[in-house]
DNA sequence: AAAAGCCGCAACCGCAGGGTA
DNA sequence: TTACCCTGCGGTTGCGGCTTT
């Protein structure tokens, strides 16, 4: 039996949306929350999905929305929390108040990738491309090499654009294997089984702080396998060891 | 000034996973 | 245990605007 379809498809508006619907999405949210998105088209009358009405709430219409450029300091932040989470761009944005995983995957692919590539630095494993060696994405940093030195001295984005083509699914390839590796941080990561009493008493207690829109998670489990919705951190079913370099980590807390 | 090409963003799609009857 | 529903996630696409030729 197949999945059933999440909206009728045939009697809702596709595209871009006009600032009736979105005044009407705003409106019935304001009155109903959030949630319940397969019933809302119908109860704000909008021939929308709900998938639809979803997307559009998340990734615009939400008042706690910090639109414009991402500053220097939310740059680094991104690239330190993909060197360690990868293309978990919901988490990422987790960390990131104001902004949505679609707005900080976009900025990722059209900027932060070029961006390191251009530094020299491998987008997916976050080691220099000179420092591969014999790696299977190796070919990555030779195309790249090879196309800046023909190009002009200026001429990243072509080089860039070698570097992408060689590589993409070596480097994925590479990034599983590579996961729980983070050279840039010096992190080691790893899912332990949760400790004894006595061995919990003996670590230092993570500090647990407030989440941005309600929620905790301490930095023993980082918001790993943590769901947004959940009130405490489950650090007592498996907790992510960061070892020596926890304070590193401390330092990717959002402020 | 017009056409072509490129880029960035909003939105869509398919799938996975949790919840529940 | 199973089937289905619902939500959320990540990858991909398409379109509008900008830049280059």
């Amino acid at each position: 039996m197949g999945r059933s379809p999440c909206c009728e498809k045939a009697h809702t508006n596709k595209g871009a949306w006009t600032k009736e619907e979105d005044e009407r999405l705003i409106a019935h949210i304001r009155e109903h929350g959030e949630g319940c998105w397969r019933a809302l088209p119908k109860a704000a009358g909008l021939l929308r999905c709900g998938k639809s009405c979803r997307l559009r709430w998340i990734n615009y219409l939400r008042p706690d929305l910090k639109r414009g450029n991402f500053s220097l300091d939310e740059d680094d932040l991104i690239i330190k929390l993909h060197s360690l989470l990868g293309n978990k761009w919901s988490l990422i944005a987790a960390r990131l108040p104001g902004r949505t995983d679609n707005e900080i995957k976009n900025y990722w692919n059209t900027h932060i990738r070029r961006k390191l590539l251009s530094r020299g630095i491998d987008p997916v494993t976050h080691r220099p491309l000179s420092e591969r060696g014999s790696s299977p994405s190796n070919a990555a940093a030779t195309a790249f090499e090879t196309a800046k030195q023909e190009g002009t001295p200026d001429d990243d984005h072509a080089a860039v654009d070698a570097a992408e083509s060689m590589s993409l699914s070596q480097q994925q390839q590479q990034q599983q294997q590579q996961r729980p590796k983070c050279p840039d941080l010096n992190l080691e990561l790893c899912i332990s089984p949760p400790l004894q009493e006595e061995e919990e008493a003996a670590l230092v207690k993570p500090p647990v702080v407030k989440r941005e829109g309600g929620g905790l998670f301490c930095f023993k489990c980082c918001g790993l396998g943590v769901k947004k919705e959940m009130m405490e951190c489950n650090c007592n079913n498996s907790f992510l060891t960061l070892g020596m370099q926890l304070l590193d980590y401390r330092s990717l807390q959002m402020k």
